[in-house]
DNA sequence: TCGAAATGTAAGTAACCGCTTACATTGTAA
DNA sequence: TTACAATGTAAGCGGTTACTTACATTTCGA
């Protein structure tokens, strides 16, 4: 590697490609010529480091199938009022799936070809969240501030919410949604939410 | 074509079997080989009937793309209570996105094939049942059953729910949920959202 | 500086895929 | 029955793709 080049390795830099092209072409629609050429590698090079392609795509899945939870921001949002914390919670989500939304359109658009490998990284992610979520809600109804409900199914429907949102935003619309709008958005559903699940 | 044989026609079966590959494989995974084979017809009959691959697939989304939309549940979900009307409407939409899986599996892995048109298809029923479901709710609001909110973006929030509950279930999971669970999962959304919209 | 490891260049291979051509067979309407 | 339209069989063509081989060049630590 030359002095002053990029400070990713030769693996690295092809992962990376490999990544941003499963994500924009899919599998097949990606060949291994253009993922060298854009992780600015020889071929060959890529077929040294991955035995195949489908072990390249096998590494991909696995190096950036971490999701940050929001289990950490739970503890500094317990002190906010509800409201307040749902908004939070629900921008911190949105904040995640946009910084990962290469990841999410491979899984997408490649659940036939590896079901149980993205079923197991979708589930890690999705099960991570809901659980937190559910937990806090279950405080919640203990200290007598939330109505009784089923926590879990009230987490995914909240969850569910802005991921479909998220969903027809970035990934069928392809419209990078402008601040106010996402606000307004995330106000207008904790509202509703919020609404349904806090004692009268 | 033998009598006895398919009541459909020649080019309804390569359709139709276009229609499972397409959603099973992606449009590059499915052969046309694997698609006249799947239809019962030799592969160069498939070229007679359409000029190309591509062109198969545009009449694929063309043929399949027309999906029932709510409008006519509305009139005769009027005279329900807010709640039931809420759980009438959840189920169709529901039902409505089961018949249809296969092209949804097609809308999401080959949004990068064909943006505007599967856009197009998207917006078509996306928008005609947000509409039909804010206008609902106004009618509730103006009779003093509803409180006031945005009615499009409660729309967007109701069966942004419902459609990630789907998605979960069937597209990325595979799972096929009993009725009793798609029953449970309807109560408990139905009520948080309906208590976060009813006047108090 | 030197030698090994990493990477590049060039060429090629075997398989596959979309699609075509040529010709034979079958079903059906007049 | 005949003529025509629809479909089938068989073979192949040109292009692409994943992957390999052989060899030259670069990088960099010892």
């Amino acid at each position: 590697m030359k002095t002053g080049d990029n400070i990713l390795t030769t693996k690295e830099r092809a992962l990376a490609a490999a990544l941003r092209l499963f994500s924009a072409k899919g599998y097949l629609g990606a060949t291994t010529k253009e993922i060298s050429k854009s992780a600015g590698i020889a071929e060959v090079t890529l077929f040294r480091h991955f035995s195949s392609k489908e072990q390249l795509f096998e590494e991909v899945l696995n190096t950036y199938s971490f999701l940050p939870t929001i289990k950490s921001l739970i503890p500094e949002v317990e002190k906010l009022p509800y409201e307040e914390a749902l908004a939070v919670i629900a921008l911190r989500f949105l904040e995640t799936l946009k910084s990962r939304i290469e990841m999410i359109r491979i899984m997408q658009s490649e659940m036939s070809r590896y079901p149980e490998k993205i079923h197991k990284i979708y589930n890690s992610f999705i099960d991570g969240i809901i659980r937190t979520l559910a937990l806090y809600f279950e405080g919640l109804q203990e200290a007598g501030v939330l109505k009784e409900f089923d926590t879990e199914y009230a987490a995914r429907a909240f969850m569910g919410m802005f991921y479909s949102f998220f969903s027809a935003q970035e990934i069928l619309l392809g419209k990078k949604y402008r601040k106010a709008d996402l606000d307004l958005v995330i106000k207008e559903y904790v509202n509703i939410f919020a609404g349904g699940t806090l004692k009268k």
